[in-house]
DNA sequence: GGTTTTTTTGGCAGCGCTACCAATTTGCTG
DNA sequence: CAGCAAATTGGTAGCGCTGCCAAAAAAACC
């Protein structure tokens, strides 16, 4: 990997000499009573204008822009949250943001709740149930208009506390379960049960999987029980497996099938826990001078936009994370009831298997 | 690319037979007040007790908190923000999720974030300085302990709007300018500087650049202008540059090199705004059967962990996202004087150049 | 036992805004 | 121009909590 070197990145640390954090502390700020008054008319008459409800005149209006653009007036919004029924905040509470998933339902998400003023907060929970707990519940304390979570496997806790809440709840990224309220999402048994049916499809018989920790990412656990059952149905048991005990990444496919093939001479293909990890499988195959797939074949799971560019597309299965993420908060600013909404997946023939 | 086809994901769209959501839409929530009156004891107590804060017996305590417990109290941070001064929001206006930059930089803010019980919100401007303006405008409506950006170029509106505030604002990932108060980075320039140097070191003298839309990505901008400066200034000027007019990814770069290529024939190197990009150029490579880096080199920017494990590990430079975050949310934590903190980079030698 | 300290408590005034209602002004109709 | 409806306004009571202060209770002291 050759040697590396640290480079102080050029300009030395500076201080600025511009204290204005300190100097504007405890700045008394611009409230829309001064604003009020500056302007002439009654509060409420303000808060009308600002969120342009109820009636005022053209007249009035113009005063209040006036004083708000004078005075450099910012409306409070956590008193106005208080003050009215229902914040416009919604809390996402998502296993990890390393794994790109989670970052597209986000965008998702967010683009749409912007339109819509709303204002995202979020909270990483590591793939932890009690950490999802507890995150939830320091969410809640900020009485979101919706919970976002993964998946729909929680804790007996985290389900009485969202229920309480009289919040919306919405669970991301897995139907095989109960929804407490909303689901966006696909089938993962559907994904694993698609995946193994098309390499069966396309002639393989002895077929592995390298995956990463399946306890933690329950998703991926049902791809690939799902997977398995499949390959059982069809007199093609699961080979052999290798299951890294880190995250995906593309370092750990690369080094399970690595493994896998040090123990298994005689694999026609392999099912990876995700694109990160089958990327890291082809790599090796590219560096050992392993044909794919006449040699191995290799299935993702995922579609990330990497797979499409590399010498031989990535076979995978293309899920629909930032229409997940879309469609959810739809759902939300648009206070839709209790539903599923199955947005699918697509399978990606690609020309690894 | 192979045929795709759509699965409907398994099981059918459900409707969940619990609509706990409406039942309890305008359920009363539970109020300190009336924690305070089933645990018999003053609104004043409770807080202190639910807050660890003041004085109180240890009898008093466990009433309190068997009261909580009993009626599934959730303390209300609406509230507790406004009446208190300071709130422990912190606010994020970054430019992109896809660009995975960001989300590592979320990431290593939210972890410390979180341990201190403070709350990440975010909003994201698609790189437009406008909707920055806004959006942070939006955020300080929160009144945010914190609001951090990308880059330190904000249109005047938001640099005026920020002072104003009296709140902290942190610029991250790029160093080469004014800090408005604290600025968490490393600098671009260097960058740019040490990846021509690195290039010219090695011999390279037929160099090229494959880059994404640098009007809105101003920190590529900035490393590709002293990219260019530094091999003027070696006699090895820039032979020749493709720029994408999308965003950066995987299939640009590798469209990008292509296109390159095909107008200039005798290029020894191409610099590329960053590893997305250059994964492309070298998938490019691997496809056509171009020597790398024999035949020619490829360098990128950020340092992803995918570039590990391709099947010659990418030459680039490995940039501190997630210390940049950590770093950022302890300095807003701890209330640490306006400062530029140079994290520094990583020259990663690699084999592709 | 009577003080003086110290610790523990409760009351209550806001934080800045919105929702509701009543008061005022304006616009129309005949 | 009276007479009534409609459009605008302002006043004010909270939203649920924290911070301050004074009161009460407990502990320490002589």
């Amino acid at each position: 990997m050759g040697a590396e070197r640290w480079s102080s990145g050029g300009q030395p640390p500076q201080q600025s000499g511009l204290d204005v954090t300190m100097e504007f502390k405890n700045q008394p700020t611009v409230t829309l009573a001064e604003v009020a008054e500056a302007a002439g008319v009654g509060e409420s008459t303000v808060s009308r204008v600002l969120r342009n409800h109820g009636s005022f005149s053209g007249k009035t209006r113009e005063r209040v822009m006036a004083a708000v653009e004078r005075l450099g007036y910012v409306p409070n919004r956590i008193a106005g949250t208080l003050a009215s029924t229902g914040s416009r905040l919604v809390a996402f509470v998502i296993p990890s943001l390393s794994n790109i998933v989670f970052p597209d339902v986000l965008r998702g998400a967010s683009a749409v709740l912007e339109e819509n003023r709303y204002q995202a907060v979020f909270s990483v929970t590591d793939y932890d149930p009690g950490k999802e707990e507890a995150l939830a519940a320091a969410m809640l304390a900020w009485r979101p208009a919706a919970v976002m979570l993964a998946g729909c496997e929680h804790t007996e806790g985290t389900v009485k506390m969202l229920r309480a809440s009289g919040c919306r709840v919405v669970e991301l990224l897995d139907l095989d379960g109960d929804a407490l309220d909303i689901a966006v999402g696909f089938s993962n048994r559907a994904a694993g049960r698609e995946s193994a049916a098309f390499l069966l499809k396309r002639g393989y018989r002895r077929i592995g999987y390298v995956g990463h920790d399946l306890n933690r990412d329950t998703r991926a656990g049902k791809r690939f029980s799902s997977f398995c059952e499949t390959l059982g149905a069809h007199d093609a048991p699961l080979v052999a497996r290798e299951i890294l005990a880190g995250a995906s990444s593309v370092e750990n496919g690369r080094l399970g099938l690595e493994r896998l093939l040090a123990r298994t001479t005689d694999l026609d293909a392999v099912y990876f826990s995700n694109d990160d990890m089958a990327l890291g499988g082809y790599f090796h195959c590219l560096a050992q001078g392993i044909a794919v797939p006449s040699k191995l074949a290799i299935f993702g799971y995922n579609g990330l936009d990497i797979g499409r560019a590399t010498p031989q597309p990535l076979s995978t299965i293309r899920t629909p994370r930032v229409a997940t993420g879309e469609i959810a908060a739809q759902l939300v600013v648009t206070n839709a009831p209790p539903q599923s909404v199955d947005l699918g997946f697509e399978l990606v023939e690609g020309a690894t298997a």
